[in-house]
DNA sequence: ATCATAACGCTTTTT
DNA sequence: GCGTTATGAT
């Protein structure tokens, strides 16, 4: 046998032999397991299990290396090994270890892939899976955040860059602290300059791998002087941080990436380091981003890459989608596999999911497809108004709750937080158990940030941002005034804050608080000594008793929420050091830097999750409402006219469409009170884009369907002077383009001052009254009250059998208290629950 | 220093 | 409509 010959034939045996290890895969996920070498892009659409490939692939680079993707053959092996894989190959004996063993090249040590995602969360469930299937030998794998992986390498390397190696992490609030008061220093006016727009801004710069210093001379040659005035932020904002020995967010990755560029030792180091790279929500990566992870794979070039074009949300945020459809050129001798296959939904929901999305250009081009059957027909409700839409999503819960349903299977999905309001009165009212998920972080809580700021404070006393806001914080008689002294020797003297309160003696215009000034810097001193000596936990308390806060936190009497948010940071750190080898102070605070509030949600309550269609990515329910499908909200009127922004919505759309496994239900309503205004919206074009063999749309029988959704295409070009335009700047106008299916609109459309668009005026026809709703009933305040009295036993839909306890009468409802038998006492409105209610 | 009032302004936000 | 923030009065 020649050698050529003989090398085909082992690599093919030693593939299929590999290949059996994974059988549980399908095809294609078997073939992006078994594509070890070289760059790879998976586009993995919606419930492809794409998390099980990418687990998968690591374990076969441990397991085998190279061995199912090359057909190099090792030097030991003859015509026996050959013969004895091609047997197992067919089947004939057991692949056994030795078997098994002939089947590797190079298997990689753990350490040296690096698999990276965007939220902990993400990184979590890859770490705990790895290590089901692997064993402790998962441990090694750097399998974690974009922001966590750049963390530990500058942690190392930083003080290259001329920062302190104990940097701090400033997170967005702290960012924008900062911000506001640079830009009241350079006297450029808030409402000019947002500091949110500036730093949105700074980030696209930094995202071009551009300093302060690149943004003027950008702003000069476009004779931008706005341009000019940020860039001079934007130096003050980074010389402000710098001093503090802090970075933020952007600068994780920013400084990372020029550690790797300006630094050929440390360059080559880690790719020498990282045999495997792969990088989770490829769609989602940034310029930046795109360019860490192709320097960390510059060494083998073994990238892979997993993302879906469709599911691309967040370029609002720097994201480009470019990265995942330049791919192949990017990366010489890309390979490319698609998963199609969905594991998540019925044929209906996919089809509905693959037609909107179809409207989109510049894709990579997919099609989700799902041998489980049809299933359910999406459906279409049409609400009078907001509370209507509330009311009817809790009314179908109820329902289906009372056929065996939990709570924890529905989510209810919006465009904005703001939506979330009316749907909680109405879980509220009907006592449904939710849970509202984002909004608020809970280390954006005041009483966090202080107490974190004491903490932060202790390990990097450079850092001013936190020493300000603990100064005075409870109050020590330290005022503005003092403050404003110390914060002018400071920038004289190029002093930190606490470095000028320390000599606070030597300078004149400190003199009188001199006293409380020692008095404070030897507090900070004292807790810096016990944060060495006591365990972190301990140190906690001492610290909370030390600085007063806990004290001066107790006086007041609104306080209790806070002080459980305290209590709760503590265990937050019990948990931090049981998970940690070595916990330290700065550990922790890395940790809470990097966390958010997503990674705090329990699986194993029972609650309806409530939530933006943002923060439902990657995840699924059976049974998903999607509500608010308007034009101006859903797409929301700030995407509409700008073609690039109407795609991402409509991405969107694709991503909280596929959330759902067997249900889903789109709400809209034809009136609907939002920012204080009512407006008339228009039924969202992407459900335009649904074809009624995806959908099942209200019958039309009642003229208020009719009416709402024929000025879809109707009056268009008065009807498109809806609210909340008005209050735009000219800038914004060119939006009134349209999709690109519209027509243009004119402009003085835009009635400026108050909502001049008249409905009587545009509407061809009044909008009737609510019609009687099928199947569900939602009563209408002209439905007769069921009559109840204490002592009545009743069956509830889904709180099942109970008595009633007290009945008291509320205009034109009563409010009923009911102890049910499974699930305790309950109060209910009669009005509402009656629909879901009998008596027995 | 703490409260009250007015004024604003408002997608989405993995880190 | 509501929550945050700036400002001024006590």
């Amino acid at each position: 046998m020649d050698k050529t010959e003989f090398r085909k034939r082992y690599a093919a045996a030693r593939r299929s032999i590999i290949r059996n290890d994974f059988k549980e895969l399908n095809n294609m996920q078997q073939e992006a397991v078994l594509t070890t070498e070289g760059p790879l892009l998976l586009l993995a659409g919606a419930g492809s299990g794409k998390t099980t490939v990418l687990i998968n692939r690591i374990v076969n680079l441990i397991r085998y290396g190279r061995g199912s993707d090359t057909t190099e053959v090792p030097e030991y092996a003859g015509e026996k090994e050959l013969c004895l894989l091609e047997e197992a190959a067919e089947g004939k004996i057991p692949a056994d270890d030795y078997i098994r063993s002939l089947c590797q090249v190079e298997p990689a040590e753990s350490w040296r892939i690096l698999a990276i995602t965007f939220t902990n969360k993400a990184a979590e469930e890859l770490k705990g899976r790895l290590r089901a299937a692997l064993g402790d030998v998962a441990t090694d794998i750097w399998a974690m955040t974009f922001h966590s992986a750049c963390v530990r390498i500058l942690r190392r390397y930083i003080e290259l860059l001329g920062y302190p190696r104990s940097f701090t992490i400033y997170d967005s609030s702290d960012s924008q602290a900062v911000m506001k008061r640079v830009l009241k220093e350079l006297d450029m006016d808030e409402k000019q300059f947002p500091p949110r727009a500036v730093l949105s801004q700074i980030s696209r710069f930094k995202d071009g791998l551009m300093g302060p210093e690149d943004m003027a001379a950008e702003g000069e040659k476009r004779g931008d002087m706005r341009l000019r005035h940020i860039a001079r932020a934007y130096e003050e904002y980074e010389k402000r941080l710098k001093n503090a020995g802090a970075v933020d967010f952007d600068d994780l990755i920013f400084l990372t990436v020029r550690l790797l560029s300006e630094y050929e030792e440390v360059r080559s180091y880690y790719q020498k380091f990282f045999r495997y790279v792969l990088v989770d929500e490829y769609q989602d990566t940034s310029k930046l981003q795109y360019k860490l992870v192709s320097t960390l794979a510059g060494g083998y070039g073994n990238i892979c890459v997993v993302g879906d074009d469709d599911q691309s949300i967040y370029r609002f945020r720097g994201a480009t989608i470019e990265n995942i459809l330049s791919f192949e050129k990017q990366f010489e001798g890309a390979r490319t596999i698609k998963l199609e296959q969905n594991y998540r939904s019925t044929g209906h929901i996919l089809g509905a999911a693959n037609a909107v999305i179809r409207h989109n250009s510049g894709r990579k081009g997919k099609e989700l497809w799902t041998d489980r059957g049809q299933g359910e027909k999406p459906t279409l409700y049409i609400a009078d108004n907001e509370d209507d839409e509330a009311q009817y999503v809790a009314a179908r819960i109820i329902y289906a709750v009372g056929t065996g349903m939990n709570w924890r299977d529905f989510a209810v999905l919006y465009r904005m937080n703001a939506q979330s309001n009316r749907l909680e009165y109405a879980f509220k009212r009907n006592n449904i158990p939710y849970k509202v998920v984002g909004g608020m972080r809970f280390f954006d809580h005041a009483e966090i940030k202080d107490v974190t700021s004491y903490l932060s404070a202790v390990s990097n006393s450079g850092d001013d941002l936190r020493v300000l806001r603990i100064i005075n914080n409870p109050p020590r008689g330290i005022g503005p005034g003092t403050v404003e002294n110390i914060r002018e020797i400071g920038a004289r003297e190029g002093l930190s804050l606490m470095e000028v309160i320390g000599g606070a003696g030597e300078y004149p215009a400190l003199k009188r608080s001199a006293g409380k000034l020692s008095e404070f810097y030897r507090m900070i001193s004292d807790l810096r000594e016990k944060s060495e000596e006591l365990p972190l936990d301990e140190f906690y308390d001492y610290m909370l008793d030390k600085t007063g806060y806990m004290a001066a936190l107790g006086e007041k009497d609104d306080a209790l929420s806070r002080i459980d948010n305290i209590k709760e940071l503590k265990s937050n750190i019990a948990g931090y050091m049981e998970r940690t080898e070595e916990p330290t102070l700065a550990g922790f605070l890395d940790e809470i830097a990097l966390y958010s509030d997503l990674d705090s949600v329990e699986e194993d309550d029972n609650n309806v999750i409530l939530m933006t269609m943002h923060a439902a990515k990657g995840l699924e329910f059976p049974w998903v409402f999607v509500v608010g499908v308007e034009d101006n909200i859903f797409p929301s009127s700030r995407s509409i006219g700008e073609p690039e922004e109407m795609e991402e919505e409509r991405r969107l759309c694709y991503v909280a469409l596929t959330r759902a496994r067997q249900h889903l239900t789109l709400t809209a309503a034809k009136r609907r009170m939002l920012f204080g205004r009512t407006s008339a919206n228009l039924l969202s074009r992407f459900v335009d884009e649904i074809p009624p063999e995806h959908l099942e749309r209200p019958e039309t029988d009642g003229e208020g369907y009719d009416s709402f959704r024929e000025y879809r295409y109707g009056d268009s070009d008065t009807y498109s002077a809806y609210g909340g335009r008005n209050t735009y700047s000219g800038a914004r106008y060119r939006r009134d383009y349209g999709d690109g299916d519209e027509g243009y609109v004119p402009k003085n459309t835009v009635t400026g001052g108050g909502y001049s668009y008249k409905n009587s005026e545009v509407r061809r026809r009044p909008i009737p009254k609510a019609k009687e709703k099928k199947e569900i009933p939602v009563q209408s305040s002209a439905a007769p009250l069921m009559s109840l009295s204490v002592g009545d036993m009743v069956e509830h839909r889904a709180f099942g059998k109970g008595q009633v306890l007290e009945v008291t009468a509320m205009p034109g409802d009563a409010l009923l208290k009911i102890s049910f038998d499974n699930v305790g006492e309950k109060r209910l409105m009669l009005k509402t629950a009656g629909a879901f209610m009998k008596k027995v």
